[in-house]
Formats: C-alpha cells, structure tokens, sequence
DNA sequence: GCGAAGCCTTGATGCAGATCAACTCGACCG
DNA sequence: CGGTCGAGTTGATCTGCATCAAGGCTTCGC
C-alpha cells in the first residue's frame, strides 16, 4: 500500500511541493542546506497513529502529503479533534518534551522530519524559522476560535455546513472554483472523523448530510463527493457572519 | 471610577508588573528603551468594548492589569468568548489590519499599547520580541485545543469544573496554595460571561453551580467567593485524562 | 461466490440542556 | 426610604441531539 510512498518523497527541498508554504518558506539556498542535515523522511499508512500524546518527542516536522488529525480523549472515550493537518503543517512544539496530542494519519501520510534538538539551535540562529513559525501558529489560533464558535455555538446543521464550507473554500482556492458558485470536492472524513471535529456522534452527522442533500444544498455521488450548486447557499445555512468568510 | 487608573500605570518598564512575562520579557535595556518610544497606555472601564471585530487596528499591546475577553458573534447573537486576556497576554495580531475579535472589558483595564507600523518593523530586527510572541502564542493554542475538548465533548458539570479547576489553578500557583489541598479565589466573571466561555446558557451555568454547591464540591460565599475544599474530587469531576493537568 | 468487516444510513426512544418565566437579593439613586 | 436595575436562582416545559438498534452497501480474503 506505501510501497510506492518513496515517490512521493522530494529528492531534494527545491523539487519539494510545500517548499514555499512550510516552515522552512523563508529560508534561504544556505539555510535549506543547514536543514538538510538534520531531515528525514517517514511514511506512515492511512489509520496508523503518529504519535501518542505522552510519548517522548524527538522530532517536530511538516507534513508533505496526505491528512493527519491531532486528537484528545477523556479517560472514558470521548474523542475530539483539535488540529486538522494538511500538507505543509507543522507538526509538534518546539522547546516541549513530550506530545501533548494524539497524531493519527487520515490517510496515507509522507512527513518531513527534523531532529528536535538541532532544530531548536537552528531556531535561536535563524530568525526566518521562528518568523515563519509564528504566522503559521497564528494562523491556526485564528482557525482553532473560529471553531470553538462551531464547537460552542453551532447548531448540528450548521455545524456540517461550515465544515463543508471550510472544505469548499480551500478547494475553491486551489481549483480555480468552476464555473459561477459551484463547488466540488471530496470529504477527505469518515462520518466518525467528521463527528469528532464537529463535537457530534456519528449518527447526527449522517442524518444532517442527508438532510442537506435532501434540502438541495448539496448533492452527493458516492457517499463522498460532494458538489454545491450554490456557495452563497451553503454559508447561510453555516450561519457565519455574513462578511466574515473571505477574509485572509 | 477609573480617577486612578494612573496609578496603575507603571512609570517605567522596570516597576512594571508584566516586565517579565509579556512580549517584552525577553527584551535588553535598550531593546526597552526602543520599545518605550513607541508606546502608550491606555485605560478601560469594566463592560466597554475595547475593540470592535472588523475595526481597523492601529496599534497591538499587552493587558498590564484587569481582564479582558476576546469573543465572536453570530448574527443572531448567539456570542462565544474565544479568548480569556489576562494581565501580560497580548492583543492584536502583527501583520493584521482589522480586529478578528471583540475585545470587551471584564473588570478595569489598563493596556500598554504599541503602535503598530513601528511595532512590526521593530520585530523585524529584534528576534527577542518574535520570540517571546512564538511562545506565547503556541501556549494560547495550546489552551484553546483544552478548551475545544471542552467545548465539544463535556458535559455542562465538566465545563463548569473544568473552568473551575483552571481558575483554581492560576490562584493556587499565585497564592502559594493555602493549607493541604484547599483552594481559594473569585470568580472573575458574570454567570453569562461564564455561559459564553463554555457554550452554556446562563441558567445553566446557575444551576450547575448550585448543583457543585450541593454535592460539596465546593463552598460558595455570596456569588462569586469559591472554596474548593479537595481539589482532586474538582478534577474529578472535571473529567480530564487524570494526569494531564499539571504539565506545564 | 460467500462470509466478514468497515462504513454508512435510518428509525425509535430518552434525556441533557435550552427556553420561557417568575422571583430574590443587593446596589445605587433621587 | 421607595423604586429601579442588574445579577443570580429556581421551576416548568420543550426540543435537538445522543443513544440504542437494525439493516444496506462495498470491499476484501478465502
């Protein structure tokens, strides 16, 4: 199954599809080099578990393919999602010891990783880590309120409709958006992953897909591809402010 | 009501109560002296809104005293707090041109506000402000993936322990803790500014407490002086993974 | 081709927390 | 000192989502 993951895996940092978006987007030619020596490669199949939170961090890095999820757990079972990682995430805390979440591969992952300790001692020497560092970590501070406003707030429909909204941006951004407000895309979730980033079980979110297509804001082939037909639509039923949403 | 709100201004970073735990923490002499040709203080009464989401920011600070609450809003007013400032916390978002949040008052506050132009190219060429910001803001994200798990998987008891165990805490590492376990302090907050940190109503936020009150879990004198007798039965009832709670 | 397992959908029922409403208490003010 | 206003409590009722349960569809291994 990742018999063919080395393929996916840069010969070198300028061939490399997150180079300008990672940590590492500010560094220069030299820089780069510097990180080369302390880089690894690690593949890791759909399903698999990273990292537990607990476990003793020797390594922070970004993810170059595939979907991770960070997740936490009461003693009892309860799971919620706190981090969605896409390609050119990063991935740990720089200065912790141990993983404060549980890392689990949504499907099949390819990570960039840096040794953690000369990673630290390049940071104190290269400000353009440490900068890029802190707008990515900015960045998902400003995602992790917007969902705590879902978390806290939502109603269940609107709940699925943002999340979909979320999905639908971002592959509106990368696409090119086809033809006037339709959207595209596939849920890159199980019903159960989507359940543990909404605060939902699995069942509400099924029964709310449904609804949503039954209502006409979504159409569904498959029982993951989704196409909009009207963007607007489907922010309404989100609930969001309504000037809110394209702010970069 | 705020006529002596300058007496709460420090006349020069060394006497200032936050010197060591604020963006400026890691700064020289002359970093400070720098910094101080750039800044202002500024004075709010308790229930003002300070900023405005979608405001166009001028300046980022520190809350030196008092505190202050980030929160969103939908259209329908349905409001989520996103963001607990306390004093030596940092407001604004460098690089930012508008307000993503509400910041409202909780008690009276007094701000050491930078102006912002000169703040950013400051952080430019001064890698200890950048710094010191990366760690805060990773801690911030920190707390709000906790509060996530909060929001999205806890019962109404849990939230209201949980928000009492973090305020126990927080006083407990101040006071130096009273006698074996017991813990003292005040609730900073309206029982509906509590509703919108954790996605309650009010009445519920009420009856929960009145209900912790029942149990023994705590004693209350008039409606905002908590005592926590055993605070291990409050993490209990918390529900958080039993270890998890004292890494710092 | 058949059984098992994973993912998903749909139905029936129950309950935690929202909503609506009445009332208490203390602070402030003319 | 009576009136008002904001904060908090408590009760009665309603409802959205969880829970429990059954069954469908697809994929995979034998």
């Amino acid at each position: 199954m990742l018999k063919d993951a080395h393929d996916l895996i840069p010969r070198e940092c300028d061939a490399c599809p997150i180079r300008h978006r990672a940590v590492c987007a500010r560094c220069d030619a030299q820089e780069l080099e510097q990180l080369d020596q302390i880089k690894y490669y690690r593949s890791f199949e759909a399903g698999r578990t990273l990292i537990w939170a607990g476990d003793r961090m020797d390594f922070v890095g970004s993810v170059v393919s595939g979907i991770a999820m960070l997740t936490q757990t009461l003693e009892d079972g309860r799971t919620q999602m706190v981090g969605l990682l896409l390609p050119s995430d990063f991935v740990g805390r720089p200065g912790r010891e141990k993983a404060a979440y549980n890392v689990v591969a949504v499907s099949d992952v390819v990570m960039c990783c840096f040794r953690k300790q000369p990673f630290e001692n390049m940071m104190e020497k290269t400000p353009h880590i440490g900068q890029r560092l802190l707008e990515m970590t900015l960045d998902e501070l400003d995602a992790a309120r917007e969902w705590m406003l879902l978390l806290g707030r939502k109603t269940a429909r609107e709940k699925i409709a943002s999340f979909l909204a979320i999905l639908g941006r971002r592959n509106a951004v990368l696409n090119m958006s086809k033809a006037a407000g339709q959207v595209v895309f596939d849920l890159p979730l199980t019903r159960e992953a989507m359940a543990d980033y909404l605060g939902l079980t699995l069942e509400t979110v099924s029964r709310q897909i449904s609804a949503l297509k039954r209502d006409q804001v979504i159409h569904l082939e498959g029982k993951r591809h989704v196409t909009v037909p009207d963007f607007d639509r489907l922010l309404e039923e989100a609930g969001d402010d309504s000037d809110g949403g394209m702010l970069a």
